[in-house]
DNA sequence: TATTGGATCGCC
DNA sequence: GCGATCCAATAG
């Protein structure tokens, strides 16, 4: 289990930081193998950008508190605040390599093949909804080392129009369970 | 009130 | 490859 002052970094060290992790959550647990960074207010891509509004509120919150909201009506993105309170920014888990409780995200996922290769599937392979915004991590879920050595890949964040071309996305090298881009 | 996605799936 | 899906937040 880690420090809770290991959420006061800057978003792209803390997305770096958390490759290699294991989340565990309810039975269930994965390594963290792809991660995004949303840093500072100066971010194009992230939601805080155009200014503080009622939901990217909590990206100022102390680092270490969860951010969900809900993308395309559909799907569930979960961050985890980065930095000191009221410095904006949020690392974004885009992927897992699934480890205890497959049976459970093979229940909760259509395609058994690809429980959590991408942002919205592990959010629905782990039965995550907005329930969870604005709480503190170390409430449900718990985050604690996991592989030691790998090598990160930095490179572009996906899906998003301003601020793609900030190398922002981090991922370990050679994983099978990297999201498609 | 109307529009719109930091995605995924299924069907061409 | 491309459109349908679904709904909370945001903008107007």
């Amino acid at each position: 289990m880690l420090k809770s002052s290991f959420f006061l970094k800057p978003a792209r060290e803390l997305a770096k930081n958390l490759l290699g992790k294991k989340i565990s959550f309810s039975g269930l647990s994965g390594i963290i193998v792809e991660t995004e960074a949303y840093e500072g207010f100066n971010d194009p891509g992230s939601h805080i950008y155009k200014g503080i509004t009622n939901r990217n509120k909590i990206m100022l919150e102390e680092g270490g508190t969860i951010y969900i909201y809900l993308c395309c009506g559909l799907y569930y993105m979960f961050n985890i605040v980065a930095d000191k309170k009221d410095i904006p920014g949020a690392v974004l888990i885009r992927a897992l390599e699934p480890l205890e409780g497959i049976e459970i995200m093979q229940k909760r996922r259509k395609n058994k093949k690809h429980l959590t290769d991408g942002p919205g599937k592990w959010t629905q392979a782990f039965g995550v909804n907005l329930d969870w915004n604005g709480k503190r991590i170390e409430e449900d879920f718990s985050i604690s080392l996991y592989k030691h050595k790998f090598d990160i890949v930095e490179t572009t964040r996906i899906g998003i129009k301003d601020g793609a071309d900030l190398k922002l996305r981090f991922y370990i090298k050679g994983n099978p369970f990297i999201s498609k881009n």
